[in-house]
DNA sequence: GCACTTAAGTAGCCACTGTCAACAATGTAG
DNA sequence: CTACATTGTTGACAGTGGCTACTTAAGTGC
């Protein structure tokens, strides 16, 4: 696997390589937590070498974080279907791209959600996040253009949308979407929910 | 504030103190991270008089987190409106005591939902867990009942309300339901959406 | 009074983390 | 070829945290 037998002294491009193998970690176990250590064992370099590519621990977490609405948010955009008929299946490929991006990489997941703590990275996170909200706040904006929607204020469907999408994710990753108590297909079922929700009656 | 200026050698009740202290912490500030020596420290005692009465720190968090829960199904009972009119006036109050206490104990609601990553306690959580969302179950099972609620798989139905609730109480602990994205009555908005596609057409 | 159990305190071990400072290897500009 | 900037390594410091003896105080039964 190393492609590197006698490892150069420079590594090449460590900060990518950092990034990769944290991501990789927080991708592994939702237990785990972080440690700038064991990223720096993992990646095969010493434990202060992180510090020459990222100002602190806390710098890291916030580009991990970054990461992580972007590559969502490119989940999203290639889930998205290219001439869908109805509202559902305009909305369930992407709602399962959600899910499935949280489950397979439940402890980013909960990173990207709970990183914002600290204030000063806080608002170029947020944008990130909300870039992801946009897309679902497009989708409104056309099916109500196009009389698939009711006519009601979209930032009020989008917290739904967002809502049910975000709880679901979460619940998925904490094991409390068991199947005796939620149905074998808890995701459709709820967009099913969602979608007599959302979509005009008459159509 | 301390009711015994010459605290005695035997606290008398540490045990609830240690978990009255620790629901404090809690409740405080959500980048709090927990710290058995704080809890200590908090509650005036050495560091160690907590492993008198619990075996270590995850037995503390496990308790905790079952209380949370218990506290959740209270308030949300509490909630629960003597007799509602709509389906919408009946859920309602339900929802919003339940964002009200996610926002009012945010670390407290977060470690509800992330400590069973210890699988050993993760079966009476979970009991915890599901009992709250019960409470949604008998709603719906009562509103189908009563023909106020589309008959659908009710598993389903709870899965959308669920989630839906605990993606909104996720995101405005995390600052993420701002008015400018999200509209200035997020949780109305989308329990709109949510009893417009859980309520029958005919209502 | 006295032994015994319980509940607390004191001290410390051990592992570990974030971070920094000093040093070494490597690439690069002149 | 030499001076310098980059990038990585080593080593250490300070702090923390979980946890485990041992010790001391306080209640209890006889």
């Amino acid at each position: 696997m190393q492609d590197t037998p006698s490892r150069p002294y420079h590594h090449g491009d460590l900060r990518r390589a950092i990034i990769e193998t944290a991501l990789d970690m927080l991708a592994e176990e939702k237990g785990w937590q972080f440690t700038l250590r064991e990223v720096a064992r993992r990646a095969g370099v010493s434990h202060a070498a992180p510090y020459k590519h990222f100002p602190d621990k806390a710098a890291l977490l916030a580009e991990l974080a970054m990461i992580g609405f972007d590559r969502l948010r490119e989940s999203l955009s290639a889930a998205k279907p290219e001439a869908p008929e109805t509202l559902r299946d305009e909305i369930t490929p992407i709602a399962r791209a959600y899910l499935a991006f949280g489950t397979e990489n439940p402890a980013l997941y909960r990173l990207m959600f709970s990183a914002e703590e600290g204030k000063a990275v806080g608002m170029h996170l947020n944008e990130r996040a909300l870039a992801v909200f946009d897309i679902l706040r497009e989708i409104l904006r056309l099916g109500q253009a196009a009389g698939s929607i009711r006519k009601r204020p979209i930032e009020g469907q989008a917290a739904a949308g967002w809502g049910l999408i975000h709880g679901l994710t979460m619940l998925a990753i904490d094991g409390l979407l068991v199947p005796e108590k939620v149905g074998s297909a808890p995701l459709d079922a709820a967009l099913s929910a969602l979608v007599e929700g959302l979509g005009s009656p008459a159509t």
